[in-house]
DNA sequence: TATTGTTATACTCTATAACTATA
DNA sequence: TATAGTTATAGAGTATAACAATA
């Protein structure tokens, strides 16, 4: 049978981590400028147009533990980029919520990022370069749904 | 003009690096299993089937920094998966090499990362895998073309 | 004087455990 | 008793600086 034959081709993981610290390495000068950490853009990020109630449930999303996003949290509602709303109805949680300031600082620092990461996918032709980000999009929503906790 | 709009779609690394870390979630059970470290694993397949005539050369290619993997050849040369030979020309080197061993431990993790893969890869119809594969292989070449050291 | 490999040290990042206040 | 948020601490991983040997 020619099934599971070892394929030719480079390891998905060693192709796809130098790929995620390269695109951390552009990303890192662009928030820099905009007074934004990495875990500061992605709570952001994370934050766009929706209200997250429970910041474990914030963390839970962006993959990181509870207790490292707190720091991040201070700071980004000291800059008001952020609400911290005392839920009334359980007074243990915060709704966090995105404001106008936070979402504007958002925007600008993703316009800029993705204008980099247009010049990457530059080398590829159009056909691949759809594809490839339709196959990320499937893939990166995988850990999600295919390795759902149990 | 419409160049550089905001673009909707998540950005690259958002997408990447989650994906970069399920991989290597993937990976840990199966290099444990073999009584590889992923470091480990990672210098195996920068060898495979080429020598390497210093240590620092072998840092740069894999993206280490010269002393982290020190301690990881010492343990790859105790197990007898590589050779440290000394370069009769120059006293101060080494020629990194695979041993038979060596490649056996590789090609045998390699085959089960792959399949873990392959898994994975399954999500995507034929022609999407393929444009993936190209152009993950252009893009994670990139970090050496389009951004090389000055 | 520069470079290879090495060691020791300091630093950053992250996870763990323990606490409080609410439920 | 369980959960949300917080804090303090310990651990892993990593980079920096200094060293000996060789060129």
């Amino acid at each position: 049978m020619a099934a599971h034959e070892p394929t030719d081709r480079p390891d998905l993981a060693a192709m796809v981590g130098p790929l995620a610290r390269l695109l951390m390495a552009l990303e890192e000068p662009v928030l820099e400028r905009h007074d934004l950490t990495m875990w500061a853009y992605t709570v952001l990020s994370s934050l766009r147009g929706r209200e997250v109630r429970t910041q474990s449930a914030l963390a839970e999303a962006i993959g990181a533990d509870k207790t490292r996003i707190i720091s991040v949290l201070d700071h980004l509602q000291d800059d008001r980029l952020i609400t911290r709303r005392p839920d009334p109805a359980d007074r243990r949680v915060y709704l966090l919520c995105l404001t106008e300031r936070g979402e504007r600082a958002r925007a600008a620092a993703q316009t800029e990022i993705q204008r980099h990461e247009e010049e990457l996918l530059g080398q590829l032709n159009s056909a691949d370069r759809a594809a490839f980000l339709r196959a990320l999009q499937a893939l990166a929503a995988a850990p999600f749904t295919v390795f759902a906790p149990s």
